[in-house]
DNA sequence: AGCACGCCGACT
DNA sequence: GTCGGCGTGCTC
């Protein structure tokens, strides 16, 4: 054995720069290996899941820790994923511990707890007598001698106290308590057992298994134990065939059927006698029941135009890693992604595809569950932890050659990755915006792809700007789908004029007479209809007709969004919420009214003006949980339902038959928001929302009401230009050096204190003057919501130029100035948030 | 980031 | 005294 003490760099899941080195014990040194997980102490006590990153027999200048313990035989990350990993950490300037968080399922990742207990050689009267404690230490002993162990995070709440270190620290210094450590295995695979008769009872013809149910059944004790073994063999007719030992039966279910004499105490005597032997089965969570292989429908045959443009993308794939597949919606672009998918796993590699959340919903999982069958993993934000940590597993192992799953899933042990679909690849939210990494998983699988010599197909009806501009540069390859899959036919797009409505009153509420008497023709027709308002709630905020009080957020720079169905006052940005106002709180008023129209709203008016329609909403406030949401969908396209009036929920990968118009509300919200992609946004949301509107036999209408037809946009959506809109927009990010002829990077200091925030937003900023020039460095300036949960916020945008070295040397730079920054007090009381390719 | 720990000021 | 708030420094 070698003595040389042995090292290992210890990733942990903590927001701290770099590694950690903790010493390898004698008796753990041969299991030690790059990748694997092991429990360390971190701190005071805290025990936390590390991965050991690297191994080295370097001492450390320190008095280094050692392992606690070595959890896996085989490792979890494999050198490509932690190359990727270290890419985003700098691309994306968070630390790796941040990555790690990310990446690993929660239950990979164990910690632990403390927890409280009297010390048993201290007699609590001992204590009382001897010290002199304060009296919630009293308390807390106390008890402690009524429940002898005590989680740590219990004690606040039993004590009524803020924090409960203090009476914690009391008691341990004087030896009254110990402290210790609990690790919780968060995973635990699902295991059922099963019984069978111990196989060397059936050796030989199961010779020796006949004789002993003989002498059982001539013991009057062992009746009820022969009983049992005969109620078992009806189960599990070995006389038929032998081989059926070999699986058993599920235990639960023996003893379920067990006549009412039996019981399984005789069972279990049975077991522990060795004449049966319980065996247990590890199940996968995911086991789909109703899937079995039997109704695997396969591939749909590819149309023509889908199979010439299938042909064109491999023929892309010579020469270019990543292909533009610009498709109308309905072109039946996840034909060809299944037909390529197809192909990829046929010659061995794993396939991963990526959608956003909203997309990723049940028609398009049963879709290609029923292609791929039990080849298919989905990983998605809504599955419990332990389905999560299913599917890792199920990569590792090689059991799942097509992972479909939302931004998350690019963290998946792909051993072999050969192809990436990223479809509604001009989505925002691929982009991570709360807890860092604030990666864009679209990015990062194409570097995650380029790492695996992967191609990347990237799908879409209204490509971003920055994509499409790749394709036409020669950068990707590029090919289209122009024509709706079927008889399907592209919608007409008609424009209502509100303005002129209101200015003649023929408008009710919020609908103008052409919308009302179009939806009301179709429910007449028994057609459905689909309306899009993008603001929830019943109506944006209320308003004092007399002093012109609105209500605000008191933690938040909002007003807040009056919801009809608690009576209550909301807001969107902290979830904050208060009683609604009887009287004006400013000036005592009763004239308090509310303004505007959300989806709440809508929905009340529509249910109100349009005769016998069935209305629902479909968005955040009602589809909390992933069961409402599928009701919903379920119930629409069952046809119980003849309006769906919802956010930008009903606008994505929903294909319902029935559907003939759609409406689309208060779209002047989303072409004037103050950002340089807002028209890029508007032409991608009204093209999404007429894409649902006519499928199959239906021609399907789309109004979308505003104050001013003669919006230039218009004309795009309504000759479903992409082209003429790409043209327009690209000149426009040409002219004032926006993406893709620059990059961003955009930093927001967050301070309790406005001032601090600004003063420190300043102070950043010159120094990035100074050392990008002014040209490159935007700001100081107060976001549009400038205080968020009682933080002030200011941003700094970075903007340079797109060549090889520059995102480096930029980011350098931001490093180098806050890292001079932290001497400052200022600097101390902000918090910094880092957006790399804002969207 | 979280946490331990010290200092300080308000309140009984 | 007792309790909570807040600032600071550290984590192998």
């Amino acid at each position: 054995m070698s003595t040389t003490p042995l090292y290992v760099e210890v990733l942990l899941p903590v927001f701290v720069e770099g590694t950690f080195t903790y010493e390898v014990p004698p008796a753990l040194q041969d299991k030690v290996q790059e990748g694997i997980r092991v429990l360390v102490e971190f701190g005071r006590r805290k025990i936390h899941t590390g991965i050991i990153w690297s191994i080295t027999d370097e001492v450390p200048a320190y008095n280094a820790k050692p392992l606690e313990e070595i959890l896996d035989d085989t490792p979890v990350v494999d050198h490509t994923q932690m190359r990727f990993w270290e890419w985003i950490s700098q691309y994306y300037m968070c630390t790796l511990g941040e990555v790690m968080s990310a990446a690993l399922p929660a239950g990979l990742k164990l910690s632990s707890q403390s927890n409280l207990q009297l010390n048993p050689e201290r007699p609590v009267e001992e204590i009382i007598a001897s010290t002199k404690l304060s009296k919630k230490a009293l308390l807390l002993l106390h008890i402690l001698k009524e429940k002898e162990h005590l989680p740590y995070d219990e004690v606040t709440d039993l004590l009524e106290l803020s924090s409960p270190y203090r009476v914690i620290k009391e008691l341990s210094d004087c030896g009254a308590i110990f402290l210790y450590e609990t690790v919780k295995e968060k995973y635990q695979p699902k295991i059922r057992k099963r019984v069978r008769i111990n196989p060397i009872l059936l050796e030989e013809d199961g010779k020796a298994f006949v004789q002993l149910m003989d002498e059982m059944k001539a013991q009057k004790a062992k009746r009820k134990q022969y009983e049992t073994l005969e109620h078992l063999l009806s189960l599990l007719p070995l006389d038929e065939d032998p081989t059926l030992n070999e699986t058993g039966v599920i235990k639960k279910e023996l003893v379920d059927s067990l006549p009412p004499a039996l019981s399984a105490s005789s069972l279990n005597t049975l077991i522990k006698n060795k004449i049966l032997e319980e065996v247990e089965e590890v199940l996968s969570r995911l086991d789909d029941d109703t899937l079995s292989y039997q109704n695997i429908e396969g591939a749909h045959p590819l149309s023509e135009a889908q199979q010439q443009v299938e042909s064109e993308i491999i023929d892309h794939f010579e020469e270019k890693d990543i292909v533009l597949l610009h498709g109308v919606t309905g072109s039946g672009k996840t034909e060809v992604y299944i037909s390529l998918i197809q192909k990829v796993i046929d010659s061995g590699g794993q396939v991963l595809f990526l959608l956003p959340e909203i997309v990723l919903t049940a028609q398009m999982v049963s879709r290609l569950k029923k292609v791929f069958g039990n080849q298919l993993g989905v990983y998605h934000s809504r599955y419990s932890d332990r389905e999560r940590v299913e599917i890792w597993k199920g990569v590792m192992e090689d059991r799942f050659q097509v992972i479909v799953g939302v931004r998350s899933s690019i963290f998946l042990p792909f051993s072999n990755l050969a192809l990436v679909v990223v479809d509604e690849e001009h989505e925002v939210s691929f982009k991570q915006v709360d807890p860092a990494p604030h990666y864009n998983a679209k990015d990062a699988a194409m570097v995650l792809a380029k790492m695996h010599h992967a191609r990347v197909v990237l799908g879409s009806a209204t490509p971003s700007i920055e994509t499409y501009y790749q394709a036409v540069k020669g950068n990707y390859g590029f090919c289209t789908l122009s024509k709706r899959h079927g008889q399907a036919q592209l919608p007409d797009i008609i424009l209502v004029n509100q303005a002129e409505e209101r200015k003649a009153k023929t408008m009710q509420q919020s609908l103008t007479s052409v919308m009302l008497e179009e939806i009301t023709q179709r429910i007449q027709n028994q057609e459905q209809v689909i309306i899009f308002q993008n603001r929830r709630g019943y109506a944006p905020y209320i308003l004092c007709h007399d002093c012109g009080w609105i209500p605000h957020c008191p933690h938040c720079a909002v007003s807040l969004t009056y919801h009809l169905y608690r009576n209550e006052l909301k807001c969107h940005y902290c979830g904050h919420q208060e009683a609604v106002p009887k009287i004006c709180v400013h000036c005592g008023s009763t004239a308090v009214e509310t303004i505007g129209t959300g989806t709440q709203r809508l929905e009340e008016d529509l249910k109100e003006l349009v005769e016998n329609a069935r209305v629902q909403r479909l968005d955040q406030d009602t589809s909390r949980n992933k069961y409402s949401y599928q009701r919903i969908i379920k119930d629409f396209e069952d046809q119980h339902i003849d309006i769906l009036v919802g956010t930008q929920m009903v606008a994505k990968g929903l294909d319902f038959e029935h559907v003939s118009l759609v409406g689309v509300f208060d779209i002047d919200r989303i072409i004037n928001f103050p950002d340089f992609r807002a028209l890029e946004r508007t032409y991608q949301i009204l093209t999404q929302v007429s894409g649902r509107a006519g499928r199959k036999h239906l021609k399907g209408l789309v109004l979308i009401q505003t104050e001013n037809t003669k919006q230039p946009i218009f004309t795009k959506v309504l000759r479903n230009d992409y082209q003429a809109f790409y043209r327009e927009e690209i000149q426009d990010r040409e002219r004032f050096f926006y993406p893709p002829f620059s990059r961003m990077i955009k930093v927001t200091i967050k301070a309790k204190e406005k001032q601090h925030s600004e003063s420190v937003a300043r102070l950043l900023h010159q120094s990035l003057v100074y050392k990008l020039g002014k040209q490159r460095v935007i700001g100081p300036q107060a976001p549009l919501i400038n205080k968020i949960r009682n933080q002030y916020l200011t941003d700094i945008i970075i903007k340079f130029e797109r060549n090889h070295s520059s995102p480096k040397k930029v980011k350098a730079v931001l490093r180098q100035s806050l890292e001079e920054l932290k001497k400052n007090q200022l600097f101390r009381k902000t918090r910094i948030y880092i957006d790399v390719d804002p969207v």
